[in-house]
DNA sequence: GTGAAAGCGCTAACAC
DNA sequence: GTGTTAGCGCTTTCAC
C-alpha cells in the first residue's frame, strides 16, 4: 500500500511539486491552480506526511507528556487538558508514564531526544540534572504540578524564622525552566489552619515520592508545630503508600489529624484507620489532596484539597506551544479546600 | 543548536557514514572500526534521528492509543498496559481521547495517518466504518476493550432462543480487526445471576455510550426478565449519567437491583440512589462494571465487575507489535465478580 | 569490510 | 505564479 506523495498530487494536477506545497500551506497562487490543486488533493485524499516535513524543517511537530502514573485521576485529568489543547493546535502528543522513576523519565527523556521532539511537558520525577541533556538538546520543556527538588545543601536544614515569611518557596526564582503548578503552599496553609481551627496539634503528614514543595509547605503551615517524626514519605507503590499509612498510624498514637499528600495515600490512609479500628473523623480528622470523584463517595465524604488538573495541563500545553512568543513565565493556579465530613474537632 | 548526524560521527571516526550506519544497527564490520565508531559516537553524544529513519524506511515507528477518556481508571489503566509494552519495545506511544465521539475519533485517526503511524490500538467510539481510511492506508489496528457495534439490521431485534445459547457474539466472527477484550459476556452473566439468585427480577441497566457487548450480553443474561425499559444508556458526560441515574431510578419504582456498566454510571447510580433516599443494598441493589479503588471505600463497598485494565492494554500492545507474525487472533480476557456489600437480597 | 551515492516526502531558495 | 532543485538524516544497494 504505498501512499499518495506530494508528486503524485502534482503530476495528477499538472503542475510542480512546489506549487502543491504553497497551495497546501497557504501560499501564492492563483486561483485557478489552488482550486485545481485542492481538488486533485481532495480526490487522491492526499495526506502530507509529518517525517517528510519533519525532516525537512529540522525539528519534530508534536509535543512530548511525561506523567509519573495515568492510573491516578489527578494525572489523568492533567493528560486531558494537555491533549485537548494540542488537538487544537493540531499536534500529536507522546505520552510517557516514568512510575516517578528518575531513571525511566531519563530513559523516556531519550527517546523523545530520537524522536526529535522538542517541546516537552512534564511532571518531573527526578533532579533537575536528568533534564540536561533535554535542555542542551534544544528542547523546550515546561514543568507542570511539581518542580524537581532544589539541590539546595540539606544540611542547613530549616530555619524556622524563614518558614515564617510568607515567599520561602517562590515559583522558582529565574529557573530556565517555567512551570505551571497549583498553589500547594495555599491548598496546604489553609488545610492546615482549617486543623488546627479544629483544635489538632499533632498534625501528621503523609508524603509520596518527590513532591518536596507540599511537604515544604506543610513544614511552613505547620510553624513550630512541625514535628519531623510526623512527616513521613512512602514510595510510588500501593503497597509502601499501606506501609507508610500503617506505620504511621500505629507507632504515633497521639496523632489526630492527617494531611494526605494524594489520592493514593489517601486511599491508604482511609483504609489503614479502618483496620485500625479508628473511626474518621471520630478518631482521626483527614484531608486529602486532590478531589477525585470517590471523595465525596467515602464514608465519611472527604474533606479535600483540590487542584485544577485539568487546567494545569492545558496551561503548561500553551505555555509550551507559545514558547516562541514571550518568554514564558511560571503560572500558579488556585487551589480550593472542599470541606466535607472528614474532620472533626479533636477528640 | 544543531543536532549531531551521523555524519559527524562519520567524520570524526574516519570513516562513512554507511559504516558507522552498519554498525550502529549491528551490521558487519571488523572488530577495530565497530569500536571506533562506538566510542565516537559515544563521546558526541550521537543518538540517531528517528525522524531521518522513519522516512528513509516509509513507515514511521511508534504506535498509536486512542482512548475515550484518561480520566476513567480503566482507561488510565489500559494506557499504562499499553505503554509498559511499547516502552519495553522502545517505541514511542501518540496518545489521543476521543472522548466517546466518533468525529473527534475520526479527526484523530486522520492525525495519526499524517505522522505515518501505522499500528494503532483503540478503544473504538464509532462505527467500523470509521476505520476503513486507516486500514486502507496499510495500519495495522486492534481493538481493544471493546469492538465497534454490529451494524447487524436492527429490525430482527433479539431471538430469545439465539441468546440462550452460548455464543450469540463470538470475539468477532472473521474480522480483519484483532481485538483484546474483557469477558464481558460472562462478567455480566455472573452478576446477573447473583442478583438473581438474591432473588431480584426487575433488573436494570445503565450503560454509556456504545458499549453494545455489554448491552448484549445483559440481555442475553436476563433472558425472559429483560425488559427494554429497564436498559438505559447515557451519553459520555458526567452530567448524562446523572440524569439517566436518575430518570431511571425515578421512573421505574419496581427496580430492585441496577447493573452499572462503568464506574462513571456507577458513581452517578450512588449519587442518585443518595439524592432519592434510597439505600443500598436496602433499597437497591447495585453492581458496577470495573473495580476501580473507591469502590471498596464506597458505603457501602461496591460489589463490581472487574477487567483486568492492565492486561488488556498490554496485550492489545503485544498483537500490535508482534503483527509482522503469525496472523494475530482476538483475545478474551477474564472478567471477575468481586462481591462486596452493594447487593442484598431483594425486599 | 568499507565507501559513494541514491532517494524516502517535503519545503524553501532560486530561476524563469 | 510557477517549476526546478537542493538538501534535511538515514538505510541500503552496489562497487570496490
Amino acid at each position: 500500500m504505498k501512499r499518495t506523495t506530494i508528486k503524485d498530487v502534482a503530476e495528477a494536477a499538472g503542475v510542480g511539486v512546489a506549487t502543491v506545497s504553497r497551495v497546501l500551506s497557504g501560499g501564492s497562487a492563483s486561483q485557478e491552480t489552488r482550486e485545481r490543486v485542492l481538488a486533485v488533493a481532495a480526490h487522491l485524499d492526499y495526506r502530507p506526511s509529518a517525517v517528510g516535513r519533519n525532516l525537512r524543517q529540522q525539528r519534530a511537530g508534536g509535543i512530548g507528556l511525561l506523567v509519573p502514573d495515568l492510573t491516578d485521576t489527578l494525572y489523568g485529568r492533567l493528560a486531558e487538558g494537555v491533549l485537548a489543547c494540542a488537538r487544537s493546535a493540531g499536534e500529536p502528543v507522546v505520552v510517557g508514564s516514568t512510575g516517578d522513576d528518575p531513571e525511566l523519565e531519563a530513559e523516556l527523556i531519550g527517546m523523545l531526544l530520537e524522536q526529535s521532539v522538542d517541546r516537552v511537558i512534564a511532571v518531573p520525577s527526578g533532579d533537575a540534572e536528568a533534564w540536561g541533556p533535554a535542555i542542551r538538546a534544544g528542547m523546550t520543556v515546561v514543568f507542570v504540578g511539581e518542580q524537581p527538588q532544589e539541590d539546595e545543601p540539606s544540611d542547613e536544614p530549616l530555619d524556622d524564622l524563614l518558614m515564617l515569611d510568607g515567599l520561602r518557596t517562590p515559583p522558582r526564582p529565574d529557573s530556565a525552566i517555567p512551570a505551571v503548578l497549583a498553589d500547594d503552599r495555599s491548598g496546604v496553609r489553609t488545610a492546615v489552619q482549617y486543623l488546627k481551627g479544629l483544635g489538632h496539634r499533632r498534625i501528621a503528614y503523609l508524603g509520596g515520592p518527590g513532591r518536596a514543595r507540599r511537604v515544604a509547605a506543610f513544614r511552613e503551615a505547620m510553624g513550630t508545630l512541625a514535628d519531623e517524626e510526623l512527616i513521613v514519605s512512602a514510595g510510588g507503590s500501593r503497597d509502601s503508600a499501606y506501609a507508610a499509612a500503617s506505620g504511621l498510624l500505629q507507632s504515633r498514637g497521639d496523632v489526630t489529624a492527617l494531611v494526605a499528600g494524594g489520592s493514593a495515600l489517601g486511599e491508604a490512609a482511609v483504609l489503614t484507620a479502618r483496620e485500625l479500628g479508628l473511626r474518621i473523623p471520630g478518631d482521626l480528622s483527614l484531608v486529602m489532596y486532590d478531589d477525585v470523584p470517590w471523595a465525596e463517595l467515602c464514608s465519611p465524604p472527604l474533606t479535600v484539597i483540590a487542584q485544577p488538573g485539568q487546567d494545569l495541563g492545558y496551561r503548561a500545553a500553551e505555555l509550551v506551544l507559545r514558547s516562541g512568543a514571550r518568554r514564558p513565565r511560571s503560572v500558579l493556579l488556585p487551589t480550593e479546600l472542599i470541606v466535607r465530613g472528614s474532620c472533626g474537632p479533636r477528640r
